[in-house]
DNA sequence: CATACGTCCGTAGCCAAGTACGGACTCAAA
DNA sequence: TTTGAGTCCGTACTTGGCTACGGACGTATG
């Protein structure tokens, strides 16, 4: 497999494996015989992991982390990121859910005044003092 | 007021400030006397503003436009946006919760194949294929 | 064998939202 | 008056994750 086909099978484009390769999450293939690079099927596999890794919110370099546990002998240190990680979506879940509230609050507002000559609420309100 | 103070009352830094200034969402005020510049009451609560609609998801761009709409009578426009924003944000909680899911029966996964020799399941159901 | 597409490689650019730096200046207090 | 903190301004750097470009070379197809 060329690098192309490489890219087309996981739908990704060139320049991202290689940019993979750059920092160090791809490796790179020996050229046997003329010069051009082939990958193998493992290499497919590898670039699922990252994007489904990415997929789960795991930032490149804690994909390079995974990685690195990848043998599979290192259950305890993988689940530990994997429970931090689920932590951090927890916060954000709940930081969404409070903008949620706020912007649907803000929305019904505007809606209610409709006819009224007051300035608009939803910008009104965003005038006011950030707080908890 | 002078920047300093100014960036103190509200918690950010002198830089960001000029940032803003930079890109248009913060005026720029004269220097009366001497050289340096004094900033109204009014200039904290526009930094209110932008930290307000940051924290509701708005981008500096999209912050631009809603100051755009500081009169107060375009509120059908400033809902307007703010419905989109609705909208984005129940996809990414739904994202989030779908990772969420994921994440967290990994680590249960994890969790219940302790003392086996296989090799650990966060790791090998990353390997598998991203889909749907 | 020629043509055209693909690969290789290094470097540079992009985006958002800042952050940092350095030299000149101003201002307030000791 | 001098010192030291703060301001002004332009420019450059940062992060993360790519994306683009250009020239030299390899390779598949007619």
């Amino acid at each position: 497999m060329t690098i192309g086909v490489l890219a087309k099978a996981v739908g990704i484009g060139v320049e991202t494996i290689r940019y993979y390769q750059r920092i160090g999450i791809m490796s790179i293939p020996e050229r046997s015989y003329g010069s051009v690079r082939r990958y193998a099927h493992s290499s497919i596999e590898r670039l699922h992991f990252i994007k489904r890794a990415q997929q789960l919110g795991f930032t490149l370099e804690e994909v390079a982390h995974l990685l690195h546990l990848e043998d599979g002998t290192h259950c305890t240190e993988a689940r530990e990121l994997a429970a931090h990680k689920l932590v951090a979506v927890d916060q954000k879940l709940n930081d969404l859910h409070s903008m949620r509230e706020v912007l649907a609050k803000l929305i019904a507002a505007c809606g209610n005044r409709r006819g009224t000559k007051q300035s608009c609420p939803l910008i009104e309100s965003l005038t006011k003092k950030v707080g908890a």
